[in-house]
DNA sequence: CTGTTAGCGCATTCAC
DNA sequence: GTGAATGCGCTAACAG
């Protein structure tokens, strides 16, 4: 199987001209007749040549490729997001290595290290669960960085944020509205930045509405539906009278959902229930799912035209969080 | 800022030692003695040294990266699919370029290109919108391909397979004990061979139950929800007295019993719904899906696990299709 | 407009 | 057990 792929050489041998000709002609580069540069092409194309992108970044001291880092491609919200950003990184021709770090800050750490090796420069991490400085110190490696939700900054660091507060202070005055007094956080990972702000949104408001903060209220929780399943049992436990339950996202409310099901609970005659991100199955679940509404697609081709900006070199004006949207369903209606 | 990053050039000098030496004891290779691996490692370590794996890639002829290529990183069961065999091949020590084409034959194309300029020499490919002669002939490029539900066949491609008709032919005897007569099929993109085995399920199971096949019940449809919903309409147009409809897949029917609730229709008791693939939302949906159940995680990992053994040139037993099982919940019940 | 020289960071293949 | 020479495929910086 002499299935050797054709070179770059092949292609200037057969064309009879210099590899660099080759090279512009292929690239689009200036400095090349018209009429090489179309023979060139066609013969390239009828030696099926592709350009070895490995060779040609290290070559060039640039990679075409980018990463994007998170911590759960089996959430909605990542999926969705990381769908954008590389649509969005595609049609400009990069590639990007998609990392998923299943929560775990040891494998989020890797793989930075993984996108190092690969001399990957320009990254996206979202919803990153490391500690500022260590996130800080292992995104050196990287010329530019942007990160969703989270607000480590750095010189070589873009920030898009989603208004966590604001959306928590818009889904406690709701649950004051419907006239809760017991209402409860089923709260994310400690580590994520996301998850603190949206915590820090509960207590303002809770206390803005004249309602004490009772941090016995507050339950962590794996961000994911079992997790919030198990933090609605340990709620209720807590305070068996709770009458709503704010949840740090989607997918934990949906599992808060069923855990309030499991012990009999009514939703939302009994307990209220309010997540956030507007994943597309908010809307499906029985009963359907109040939740603080996030443009995902914006959020991520946000994210990755922001990078391709940081990679040009192009001055970015700062940028506002993007503002949530109560949507007000049957978990809460 | 000199932030230029060290090389195993500057290991070698810092160490005293030559590139060679240097090289072999980052890697773990023999030929060097436990002292000098030592001490290279830890000044390699104190520089921050980290191999270029391009560069490595491309002296050795040989990646160290993966690829996967998928229609929908939205769609749960591509997300946790990939996300499966990314870990898997992450546990190895291998990186993966994660491709989504929008169910876009072009963008699967181009895909492949992108990956071959890359030179990646293995990719798993899930649900292929290509005809099986332009997928065999883009795969070419490839060392070794991994098919998840597709049978093109090659000298390098393995296949993974759901037995699509064994579970078609389970939902619709389903459907005929229940006494359902008129069952409708929701069908995918025309170019899917999974599409397409399922449809022949449910022809084969429909005559078998002593039913015609009408093609008029077979209604095309994008696989997504407003696809979904989109068919369900139709369905309901071609057929006022629909009793029951299957659909290619789980998001696909979980917009066809929004389409049939928009229409007045009751599930189960007017029309019964059952999908495919038993995503985790199936049975959070209201009401609940009746499915076709697939353990996507195994499916995952096992299409990764082949695509390392064809990678390592070790023999495969020939593999039979996991088998769908299906679910019935209160869409069907 | 086109070609030549040098080298990106590393591994292979030999020497010693 | 260790090192020197050579080249992977490509591009930057010049030369013509």
């Amino acid at each position: 199987m002499g299935k050797r792929r054709s070179t770059i050489a092949d292609v200037a041998r057969a064309a009879g001209v210099s590899i660099m000709t080759v090279s512009r002609a292929v690239n689009g580069r200036p400095g090349v007749g018209d009429g090489t540069r179309d023979k060139v092409r066609s013969i390239a194309e009828a030696l099926g040549y592709r350009p070895d992108r490995r060779a040609s970044a290290l070559a060039s001291r640039s990679s075409t490729a980018l990463g994007i880092v998170f911590p759960d491609m089996a959430n909605p919200f990542f999926a969705i997001l990381a769908k954008a950003a590389t649509d969005t990184a595609r049609a400009r021709g990069l590639n990007v290595f998609v990392m998923n770090t299943d929560e775990s800050p040891t494998r989020e750490l890797s793989a930075f290290a993984s996108l190092h090796e690969e001399r990957i420069e320009g990254i996206i991490v979202a919803g990153s669960r490391l500690s500022p400085s260590k996130l800080g110190t292992a995104l050196e490696a990287f010329a530019d960085v942007v990160l969703v939700n989270n607000s480590t900054t750095g010189p070589n660091i873009a920030n898009v944020d989603v208004d966590d507060r604001s959306g928590m202070i818009q889904a406690v005055t709701h649950l004051l509205a419907k006239g809760c007094t017991r209402i409860a956080f089923a709260a994310g990972p400690r580590v994520s930045v996301s998850a603190q702000r949206r915590l820090a949104g509960y207590r303002t408001a809770l206390v803005g509405g004249g309602l004490a903060f009772d941090r016995r209220r507050v339950v962590k929780c794996t961000p994911d539906i079992e997790g919030g399943r198990r933090a609605a049992a340990a709620i209720l436990e807590l305070d068996p009278d709770v009458d709503a339950i704010i949840a740090y996202n989607d997918i934990t409310a949906i599992g808060v959902m069923r855990g309030l099901a499991d012990a009999g609970r009514r939703i939302p005659e009994d307990v209220a229930v309010i997540g956030t991100d507007d994943i597309p199955y908010a809307a499906l679940v029985r009963p359907s799912l109040s939740t603080l509404r996030v443009d995902i697609p914006l959020l991520g081709h946000t994210a990755m035209s922001v990078l391709l900006a940081l990679r040009d070199g192009t001055p970015l004006a700062p940028m506002a969080a993007l503002e949530p949207e109560l949507v007000v369903r049957e978990s809460s209606g």
